[in-house]
DNA sequence: CTGTTTACCTGGGGGC
DNA sequence: TGCCCCCAGGTAAACA
């Protein structure tokens, strides 16, 4: 699923070749998917893009039409794919959106089996009430480390719970909260206020490492995650605990084991993470 | 306020 | 081959 360094990823490979185009025609398959429709899908004809930016798992562009800014705000959910085709290429019955540029042979597809991914058009002053209302925490990678772990060293909440909470810290999802506490060594049921500052410390720096790698890798595609020009990431080659049940552990050599926790499927070693 | 449950969706896999 | 059921998990809304 799309986390931290895929939206990332994305995010940087849709910068490089799309702020400063002007998007000429959007084809809607699925209205759905946008919030507010067909109606507040064609805001984004005409429009030029003007920058692209990302908190967490949240994609953010800045729009510009008829001297008017818009933020376009695109989550990709589980199975969101937002990608580059050339533009004549045909699509299957999974892509909902399609957008066409004037000067640009490619066009941008998303695709979303699952068709949980949002696209939501809102004003730039109402930017700061979206991210308000939803609490979304700092960016994992721009978190100062020192506010991470009073956050955690406050709560009863297990560890799991904590790091896939969007208002704790942004950007982990079920995988990189398996993979870091996996690196760290720290037990994903190991409640938040029982853990010393010395270990969350590190857990934290771990955290933006693990984060920082994946991104040099491109993500992890598991099922459906691919990059801006719709190839698959690397990162799954590296993974050290999710959906490694059944396999050894590579610091110690126990059986990984899966449960459930934080209602999530959870991959650790009983042995090294405690 | 907090914590829990359900809805949103489809494909894949297991059981028979 | 096919049918049924469960599972995957990010977010938001409904609920207790």
């Amino acid at each position: 699923m799309p986390e931290l360094p895929e939206v990332e990823t994305v995010a940087a490979g849709l910068r490089s070749r799309i702020v400063g185009q002007q998007i000429d025609r959007i084809l809607i398959h699925w209205p759905s998917i946008v919030v507010g429709g067909e109606e507040k899908a064609r805001l984004l004809e005409k429009s030029f893009i003007r920058g692209i930016s990302r908190r967490g798992k949240y994609l953010f562009w800045d729009i510009e039409k008829n001297d008017k800014n818009f933020v376009l705000i695109i989550h990709l959910r589980m199975t969101g794919q937002l990608y580059t085709v050339p533009r004549d290429t045909s699509v299957d019955k999974h892509t909902h959106l399609e957008l066409f540029f004037n000067n640009l042979e490619d066009k941008i597809v998303y695709r979303d089996i699952r068709k949980f991914g949002r696209w939501e058009i809102i004003l730039p002053e109402e930017k700061e009430a979206y991210i308000g209302k939803r609490k979304i925490a700092d960016d994992a990678l721009l978190m100062n480390q020192s506010l991470f772990v009073e956050r955690i060293k406050k709560s009863g909440k297990n560890i799991k719970t904590l790091l896939l909470d969007q208002t704790v810290i942004a950007g982990l999802g079920n995988i990189y909260a398996d993979e870091t506490l996996m690196r760290a060594h720290i037990s994903p049921k190991r409640i938040g206020n029982s853990i010393n500052d010395d270990d969350l410390g590190r857990l934290f720096v771990i955290i933006q490492k693990t984060l920082k790698d994946a991104i040099l890798k491109e993500g992890t595609t598991f099922s459906d995650y691919v990059n801006s020009y719709g190839r698959k990431g690397k990162f799954q080659l590296e993974l050290q605990a999710y959906k490694k049940d059944g396999d050894s552990c590579v610091y110690c050599g126990s059986e990984i084991v899966k449960e459930k926790v934080a209602g999530r499927g959870t991959h650790y070693c009983p042995n090294c993470q405690e």
